[in-house]
DNA sequence: CGTGAATAGTATCGAGTCGCTATTATGTAT
DNA sequence: ATACATAATAGCGACTCGATACTATTCACG
């Protein structure tokens, strides 16, 4: 049993091992790597412990571990909730946000880049990670703009807002309507 | 900076990191499953601690840790290499072997197979690979057969080692020569 | 041919992940 | 009002991983 798919699957796991490996590096670890990335494309509903433990295919408890060292090195801010007290509100501070302008994945990037297949993989690979999360019956992570919840109000009077959340029933800047959401379905 | 190698490059380490998640439901970890399935398609010459460290971009004592916890679990056997005293062979047990039967890698599989693109997959996927090596000078850890030092030797007299390595200067079976070696340059 | 340098592997330490099982606080449904 | 569900965290044990130090071989070259 070696199949076309099976090999892929190799790649897929060697090509990330590789990547983890330079991501180790540094003083963040990959763990704190992919929190720091989701937090930061991540909408403010979103960006929760319990969210990020969804995302990263993960439990609450290790989440809010990998927060405790993110927090430390001060990365992050964790603020209570308004909306839901026993929730936590998780932003980026200026020093994390600077992290990801160095970010290791671009070396990840630019290989792809060399390859000159970037379109075509990015294709086959969402389609995989659509049939992954199927099966799961996981979160898909999508953009507000392709949710079945959003609405786009295009009222001439408030520009700043122009579209809604259905399901939480919030405003939306354009800006806003472009990150991805923990409540996104398709 | 949003390209399509970007996404390209988010969307394998979200699927990696998923497949993980998967992998450390069981009584293995991650790493552990990657060990198991490196010994399983490696030649005898690639079998050992610092080939392994290679192959996972890691370091001699990292490996070395995971290969005690293997013989703990008894998937794993290290003997002395009698090649070289410094060095240790690792074998497969009959219980690694067997779970790798089990391997969680295969739900991956099973998506990409339902995707239908199995094959561009790999074989973009392989590009990618080819360039984060060539990029970190690392090693390609091909199979023999498609090696620089690889030698068909077709003699009629010698029907189960038909084939040499000019490296290493040893004979290798048809099925060796379908394993992949530390030594493989392109 | 012998000696110094490179190499293979391991031990150990500290920081951190990760699954697991409480535990506390807050929300929700009946 | 009470029971149940949910959000987050604390603490435990097994393990990864980088770093450093150490031993045993092997190799290169003068």
């Amino acid at each position: 049993m070696n199949t076309d798919a099976h090999k892929a699957a190799d790649l897929i796991e060697r090509i990330a091992r590789l990547m983890q490996a330079e991501e180790q590096k540094g003083h963040l670890n990959p763990a704190q790597w992919e929190a720091l990335r989701y937090l930061a494309k991540a909408n403010s509903f979103s960006r929760t412990p319990a969210a990020l433990a969804e995302y990263l295919g993960s439990t609450r408890g290790t989440v809010s571990q990998t927060l405790i060292a993110l927090e430390k090195k001060e990365c992050i801010k964790r603020t209570p909730s308004a909306r839901d007290k026993r929730s936590v509100d998780i932003a980026l501070t200026p020093t994390g946000q600077q992290k990801l302008v160095n970010d290791p994945r671009q070396k990840l990037a630019s290989c792809i880049e060399a390859t000159r297949n970037g379109l075509s993989l990015q294709d086959a690979l969402s389609q995989v990670l659509n049939e992954a999360i199927l099966r799961n019956k996981g979160k898909s992570f999508g953009i507000c703009a392709s949710c079945r919840f959003f609405l786009r109000t295009d009222k001439p009077g408030n520009a700043a807002m122009p579209n809604r959340c259905g399901l939480l029933n919030v405003p939306l800047s354009d800006k806003d309507s472009e990150k991805i959401c923990v409540e996104h379905e398709k």
